[in-house]
DNA sequence: ACAAAAATGCAAATCGTTTGCAAGTCTCAT
DNA sequence: ATGAGACTTGCAAACGATTTGCATTTTTGT
């Protein structure tokens, strides 16, 4: 979804354009890693739209498909635009809470097991890892940068 | 981890092995799905536990290694027991709700890949599943059970 | 059995998230 | 451009899950 179709997904879905959903939507794209409802509220620009409104907003984003919830299994969700319609995974650090993509996903390919073990269809699956990222990471000669 | 090995997996981590714990571990290892602090709690023997006890003891059976929360996108995490060290995944039914167990993994397997792309040691992960189950899907003969 | 450590009940407090409602904004056809 | 209706917002109150303080009870190790 290029940042324009925004409108034409939200028409289409009897949504309105808004200020909030339009700014909401330009920091969820700007944001290298998925942003809780309040660090999103944070750096919305004055006149700051309430943060209910944030929550309504990102639930409206989440119905017609331009954003996905991630639990990190921190006190609160996170949330992320879905560019190109592509989904990515997280891998979060134990030690400092760094977030990056994991772009490699195998579950397709798990899909078939999947299905014949259970007898479900698989429709949908998250998958979010934990790890420790390469500047926390001990006996190293800590050359590479954060 | 035997359902014995409770009292001992407790005391190396010099915490009590109490009737509620007792209880809370039975009720996991007797369920067959991942269960909520409340459907624990409702399933306590009189005189019941309080639910912040089951709170505090289902966070003291994971600090141990005993218990493991599962996130199935509800408004509470689930509980279960962790058997024989095992992990396992869950596909959850989106017309249902039932829930199943994944043996299937083979995230392992990615885990080099998540490395090198990531620059990340893989340490956990959580992968859940949601699909639809056998007696949910539409134009079948129905003649499996639920 | 005893003293210290850990766990419990209970109620109040937290905290993320949701909701009701009146007022404001957006959409679309005219 | 304009007006009515649909949708959205702000605000404060409500919610529900989870946590916490503290006095009391239970468990542990000796
Ligand atoms: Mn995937
Ligand atoms: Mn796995
Ligand atoms: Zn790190
Ligand atoms: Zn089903």
């Amino acid at each position: 979804m290029a940042a324009m179709d925004i409108a034409n997904h939200l028409r289409r879905h009897k949504k309105s354009l808004t200020r909030a959903r339009t700014e909401i939507w330009r920091i969820l794209t700007q944001s290298e890693k998925p942003l809780s409802p309040n660090e999103i509220h944070r750096r919305l620009n004055t006149p700051k739209a309430n943060l209910a409104t944030v929550y309504r907003n990102l639930r409206a984003l989440q119905d017609v498909g331009l954003v996905r919830e991630i639990d990190l299994r921190e006190a609160f969700k996170r949330y992320e635009a879905i560019l190109a319609g592509r989904h990515v995974h997280h891998i979060m650090c134990q030690v400092c809470g760094r977030i990056d993509k994991i772009r490699h996903c195998m579950i397709q390919d798990m899909a078939n097991a999947i299905q014949k073990e259970s007898g479900f269809t698989l429709e949908d699956h998250y998958l979010e890892c934990f790890g420790i990222c390469p500047s926390c990471q001990p006996h190293k000669t800590e050359a590479q940068g954060a």
